[in-house]
DNA sequence: CTGAAAGCGCTTACAG
DNA sequence: CTGAAAGCGCTTACAG
């Protein structure tokens, strides 16, 4: 029963570390046996310690350490209906800001004893649906998603497999799903009207919307509808649509943008990578920023700050974001109320990348409004 | 025991979409009934359908059909043994080389059927030991870890739990675990060589061993190394060690490193994103890159190409690391062999941020050296 | 407060 | 090729 069927594997074996190379796994049952008690008394004294008498409780606890116990989450989930586990999936882990968030999710749900799933779905809906589903199969006991639109089958799934569900980076949902996240289109609403009262009326956009991406529309929006107030309605051709955030896309849009309306004089792009390539494709042009043009980024991401000159951008709260879905998951796991509308500040934090219109390009505004 | 207590919920319904909201998931028993076999042949028609009669097994897919059954991994996973679950624990997302090794892993577990688990640790062993612990707990199939330095009970423990175990970004371990990445202490050394042709011959190092990391640890080993065999060696002061990889960290150290050793021609950074920081500061201060000095990262990430000048580093595969990650551990984790060392190349991508060595700086050199 | 027993939803020898 | 039954390792009413 004990180990003397093994030598000692070494000398230095004295503390609680893992038994035996060869022990195999100890079950609830070993535990009980050891300490003489029944599966029940055992199973209540792990997981309900006040219920259970002191003195035999010590006993049960004495026997975990001894054998070097450790439940079998399968079973526990098995029979309790519950696996402790919750599903993300993530349009991409390349984006700071989801990296971020991520990071912060498996903290605030490993803190609770929750594990976390992750997927990616890389922007598309269809892959999105499939991971969904596949944790649902799982048997997650939540599920943390980004966005409020989504293939039309997941919600009536998530809703069959009544899953609570929580969604992030966009504040509120009109699909009913409890949002936690920034306002998109009043941020950049915000930063339009930022640029507005420095002088600015000629706009380009740099959207990735290329794929399904409804933060990034709303960012757009919130661009056309501040200046929709001044007057200002921004042709198709002023607004490139990337599919990927990267800062390669940027770049090459910037340079198309530029070549094809060299009047513009503020380019607000909706994300800080894309920013950071005009940036770039910029300063390669020998176009001064913020003299000559302004441009501006979105989520301050590391890099943000770290340009010459450093971007004009939107803080998106990741890590707060990723907190919060946590907590107010898990509580919704357990049957508390939450919050359907969580709405954090998205700052806007002016830096080196936008300045006041430099006074000439007002005189080429007109031409090029012509020429559109 | 059908579902005429309900009204049709919608006239849209006629695909193969969830059943009504209200309707209980399905379990194999149910499958079984309607196709009016055993249990045991409605999972056989499931799981190894070349082993039951095709009437049969038609007849069971049809009800899997009609019920939208899938089948309930927990159970799955107690009765066979096998969670059809991965385990990773990477130091961060922060840094894009396990942001895109993570998102190349879950696509190649998840091809496979497999569902991935993710914790980082932040380089912490102990909160990486903790995360093991627990993904072993919850019946993991198999764990793909980082580098090959681990909390000392981390080994065991694995070993206890008799899990196959897979290592990355590194190409050998010297405790016997199959890994997958590059020689880093071999690609330093090239870049040494590098730009030892270059001329140079005053060094300074940003490394990331604030933190336990054999990785940038034996990047470091690789400079010391290429420069030991040209009779150079590296005072203490001439290498700062930052905790965490960051931009802002490389620019505080490089600062620091120049205003110490203005004699300094090369710096050699272990991660990009110090780099980047250094790039960075060395604009700040006037110092032309690479007339005056040269500066090299380690990584290759997308910034790395983007920067002014841009970046001369090593190209970590990241990707394909996560890739072969996941194919080695499924195929150890379901009894296949697997190569204990896999070495992918590690390229050396000379950009404009290195350049030959100025002459004027070779005066300052003595000097210099007589101060230190 | 404690124990005997049923049950969670599957898989898999073991017989037929 | 198919079925009846045991079993995976826990939890949890239900009695005492």
């Amino acid at each position: 029963m004990d180990k003397s069927d093994k030598k000692a594997p070494s000398p230095t074996k004295k503390q609680t570390e893992p038994p035996a190379p060869g022990a195999v796994r100890a079950k609830l049952e070993d535990v009980a046996s050891l300490a003489k008690v029944s599966l029940a008394t055992a199973s209540r004294a792990i997981n309900q310690p006040d219920i259970v008498r002191p003195a035999i409780r010590e006993r049960v606890l004495r026997a975990v350490e001894m054998l070097a116990y450790s439940p079998d989450r399968m079973a526990k989930a098995l029979s309790s209906g519950r696996s402790h586990t919750v599903g993300a999936v993530v349009p991409t882990l390349g984006n700071a800001i989801f990296a971020d968030g991520v990071e912060a999710l498996e903290v605030g749900l490993g803190a609770r004893g929750y594990t976390l799933i992750l997927a990616h779905s890389q922007y598309d809906p269809t892959r999105e649906f499939r991971q969904i589903r596949s944790m649902l199969e799982y048997g997650v006991d939540g599920l943390v998603l980004v966005g409020d639109s989504f293939a039309p089958d997941v919600l009536p799934l998530i809703r069959h497999h009544r899953r609570p569900l929580v969604t992030s980076y966009v504040c509120t949902s009109r699909q009913g799903i409890p949002a936690i996240g920034i306002d998109n289109r009043r941020a950049t609403y915000g930063m339009t009207r930022y640029l507005l009262e420095l002088g600015h009326r000629e706009f380009a956009v740099i959207a990735n919307t290329g794929m399904p991406n409804d933060r990034s529309q709303a960012r757009l929006d919130g661009i056309l509808e501040a200046i929709a107030e001044e007057g200002i309605r921004l042709p198709p051709d002023r607004i490139v649509e990337v599919a990927q955030p990267s800062i390669v896309a940027g770049r090459e849009a910037f340079h198309q943008l530029r070549a094809a309306h060299p009047g513009v004089t503020a380019f607000l792009c909706t994300t800080d990578a894309m920013a950071v390539g005009a940036l770039a494709e910029a300063r390669r042009e020998g176009i001064r920023v913020p003299e000559d043009i302004s441009i501006t980024g979105f989520d301050d991401v590391e890099i943000a700050g770290e340009t010459d000159p450093a971007l004009t951008t939107v803080r998106v709260p990741a890590a707060e974001i990723g907190t919060l879905a946590a907590d107010h998951l898990i509580r919704c796991i357990e049957g508390e109320p939450i919050p359907m509308s969580t709405q954090l500040e998205a700052a806007l934090i002016v830096r080196g990348s936008t300045g006041p219109v430099a006074a000439p390009v007002l005189r080429k505004r007109r031409s090029r409004a012509a020429v559109a």
